[in-house]
DNA sequence: GTAGGGTTAG
């Protein structure tokens, strides 16, 4: 209690703790600076440095506080005592008095700025810490080894590359980079983690003596970069001169394994991982699940993983990823599910990976709980999980959403950019497309191969030919990069369906061994066009790469049958039994109340058959008004004409689409619809009519509502418009509304008829 | 009293 009473006489704040020892302690401290209070000339220098050195070891604010106070009031704030407070400033976590200390300080050691810069850069501060080090050079104090290795870390966080390389000059004048492996080391991340690897290894190089840290460093830097080859040959090298790897250069090198895909190397890292005791060791393991992932071995990585007692944040997303790059997103879902269950939270990483196997599957309910999540976590406008949410609702057709999540994000990059266009690209809103690509090039963002692809599939699914070809050249021209098989591909697909087959033809001549897909596309194009001849010999191509290729079979026999050849038909089909060909049949499912519901032409085993049909032969009715006109080219059995419509009626998207009409009430404005082929061109028209048919429930007995209607496809590949629409503001909102245009001449007869219909003036190209 | 390297994503 006398303590306690002399403690408040000198204005002290202490705590009384329920913890004896800590009293203790406090009453000890305070006797000691009672009596040197009372006893004055034993204050000296060497007692006020014990004094801090018990702040240091109870991590005490209060105490150095307090010394600080006497040591300015008995006139001992000197050179060590005022260093060695800074220190004991700093050990309690109190930057402000630390750096007003600091700051006040007649003289630093250089240990003291080292310290400082050193706390600066642990909270993340590197410009602090920068400027902290011009200081004291500009003071006059040479940098060490020490503050020479805290410092280029900095640089690098910041992506200072001028900066840094300045301070490794300085370096080199010190003798310090070749002689120092702390130095060396810390310039090999620098350049490493600024992607100058040629410059990193000649200071490993240089320096005198390797280590495990430096040479890790070196190959973590080849690694991320992806140069798989040159991060083993340091791996090699390290081991044959001796030095041992440890859990740090395990995680990396692991990561190479999976990058280069090879297996034997793998393997053979994992058994002197195990023989290095380091098996078990978190991140070193959780590389070694994604090495056995990135070689095809998802069970592998399955049981890496069951071997985590408590896999954290990284080793769960790392799994989930794992199991999406091997196509098993349902899977990767359910785990996701078990994640969160056992309490561990999900990060950036592990939501735009979940996203991703959303997107894929485009399971649109899924994917917007997961939205929920992201927000929630206030990731909406990180980069990666914003541009995964925007990518989700393009790739399930909603680009409003896409649009909305997008001009949320606060950085925009190539990725996120390209998945905006894309979203536009694959539903036919071709013009919002490039305007979003001449915006992105404003922007100063440089765009890449996927960036043009995306683009021309755009021009494409809006029939916006000579945008594309324009595209195209410019790229050709400029050789910023190299134009792909997909790229041309793409414009084959262009110039093919709007019938300029010549152009397209000499397209593909054009590329190095032209591959399958760049015949079969051309293939598809003259069937379109009916184009007996070209088709022949591009069928001959395709049959030289692959004589096998079951969908070329079939895209012959139906060219031979809408051009009426049925004597070719007969015999493509036979030779199609001979091989044992089966033609897989066309769905369509919906899902409705989480239920699916899967149907195909010719089917009546849904117990709502019978109402499907009455609700299926209203809509076509209605949809005729419109201007339906049926495209029995897509029949592509030998039938009369009026057969042929008949079988129009009942595909499997029709289908579908009237038992979802059925089951849905005016609230649900939105039908997805999926399909494992893709979509006929019938069905293509008469859907775009449909979502513009209002009908009232009560107008008509059936619980009929169109109003408006975006349908998701699962293959959106129907490509290609021969139809421009001219200023006819209809066509316009029309056009907006439509998911791709298709170049058949029914639909241009169906276009103008319904715009008259509407009374509106609209002039529309044909180009053929 | 001060210092260097790792694993997951769109």
């Amino acid at each position: 209690m006398m303590m306690v009473g002399l403690a408040k006489l000198l204005n002290l704040a202490i705590t009384i703790n329920n913890t004896n020892l800590l009293i203790i302690n406090h009453c000890r401290f305070l006797t000691f600076i009672v009596q040197n209070s009372i006893n004055e000339p034993s204050f000296n220098n060497t007692s006020m440095c014990s004094l801090i050195q018990q702040c240091i070891e109870n991590k005490s604010l209060t105490k150095a506080r307090m010394v600080h106070a006497h040591a300015i009031k008995f006139g001992l704030l000197g050179l060590n005592v005022g260093n060695k407070l800074t220190d004991a400033y700093l050990k309690c976590g109190c930057i402000v008095d630390t750096r007003k200390l600091f700051d006040e300080l007649p003289q630093r050691y250089l240990i003291s700025w080292n310290s400082m810069i050193s706390y600066y850069i642990g909270q993340g501060k590197c410009k602090e810490a920068i400027l902290l080090c011009k200081r004291m050079v500009s003071e006059g104090v040479l940098p060490d080894n020490f503050t020479f290795s805290s410092v280029f870390k900095a640089f690098s966080e910041l992506g200072f590359v001028n900066g840094g390389r300045e301070a490794h000059g300085m370096s080199i004048v010190l003798g310090l980079e070749v002689l120092n492996k702390f130095v060396g080391s810390a310039i090999v991340d620098m350049y490493a983690k600024f992607g100058k690897m040629k410059e990193a290894h000649v200071v490993a190089d240089r320096v005198m003596s390797k280590d495990v840290v430096l040479l890790t460093a070196l190959i973590v830097g080849y690694t991320q970069h992806g140069d798989g080859e040159k991060a083993l040959k340091v791996f090699g090298e390290m081991i044959r001169q001796g030095i041992n790897a440890n859990e740090y250069t395990f995680a990396s090198i692991l990561i190479t394994c999976g990058n280069v895909e090879d297996l034997s190397i793998g393997k053979l890292v994992h058994g002197l991982m195990v023989k290095s005791g380091l098996e078990s060791v978190v991140a070193s393991k959780t590389s070694l699940l994604t090495m056995y992932s990135r070689c095809g071995l998802i069970d592998d990585s399955l049981k890496v993983f069951n071997n985590f007692l408590c896999p954290n944040q990284v080793t769960w997303t790392s799994l989930l990823v794992a199991l999406i790059q091997n196509g098993k997103e349902e899977v990767a879902l359910s785990k996701f599910k078990e994640m969160i269950s056992s309490s561990v939270l999900p990060n950036s990483f592990t939501l735009s990976s979940v996203l991703q196997a959303c997107s894929s599957l485009a399971m649109l309910e899924l994917g917007k709980q997961i939205h929920a999540m992201v927000m929630k976590f206030g990731l909406d406008r990180d980069k990666y999980a914003g541009s995964a949410v925007v990518n989700l609702y393009g790739k399930c057709g909603s680009t409003e959403m896409a649009r909305s999540v997008f001009d949320a994000l606060v950085e925009y990059d190539v990725v996120s950019m390209n998945f905006m266009i894309y979203s536009y690209a694959q539903n036919g809103i071709g013009h919002e497309a490039i305007k979003l690509f001449h915006k992105m090039k404003e922007l100063g963002l440089e765009p890449n191969e996927v960036t043009i692809l995306s683009v021309l599939l755009a021009c494409n699914n809006a029939g916006l030919v000579e945008e594309g070809c324009q595209l195209f050249d410019s790229i050709k021209n400029n050789q910023r990069f190299e134009l792909t098989r997909d790229h041309y591909a793409c414009m084959v697909n262009l110039l093919g369906r709007c019938g300029r087959l010549e152009e397209a033809e000499v397209l593909v001549k054009q590329v190095r061994n032209p591959d399958l897909v760049l015949w079969r596309t051309l293939l598809s194009a003259c069937k379109i066009h009916g184009e007996v001849e070209m088709a022949e010999r591009a069928l001959k191509q395709v049959l030289d790469l692959s004589p096998d290729d079951e969908g070329t079979h079939v895209l012959m026999s139906n060219l031979y049958a809408s051009a009426g050849n049925w004597n070719q038909v007969i015999e493509m089909k036979s030779t199609m039994r001979e091989m044992k060909f089966k033609k897989n049949p066309a769905m369509s499912w919906v899902e409705i109340d989480k239920e699916v519901h899967t149907f195909m032409a010719g089917d009546w085993s849904h117990p709502s058959s019978k109402e499907i049909l009455d609700t299926l032969g209203c809509l076509i009715e209605k949809v005729k008004i419109l201007g339906y006109i049926p495209d029995t080219r897509f029949v592509l059995q030998n039938m009369d004409e009026e057969e042929k419509k008949r079988s129009l009626y009942y595909h499997s998207e029709k289908l579908a689409i009237a038992f979802a009409l059925r089951k849905t009430n005016n609230k649900t404005t939105t039908i997805r619809l999926f399909k494992n082929l893709r979509v006929c061109g019938d069905c293509h028209s008469w859907i775009k009519l449909m979502s513009h048919i209002k009908l009232l429930r009560n107008e008509t007995q059936m619980p009929l509502s169109v109003t408006k209607q975006t349908f998701g496809m699962r293959d959106q590949s129907v490509g290609a418009a021969v139809l421009r629409s001219d200023q006819a503001e209809i066509i316009k909102i029309w056009l907006r509304n439509l998911w791709h245009l298709d170049g058949t001449l029914a639909e241009a007869a169906t276009i103008c008829k319904t715009a008259e219909i509407l009374g509106a003036k609209a002039r529309i190209n044909i180009i053929l």
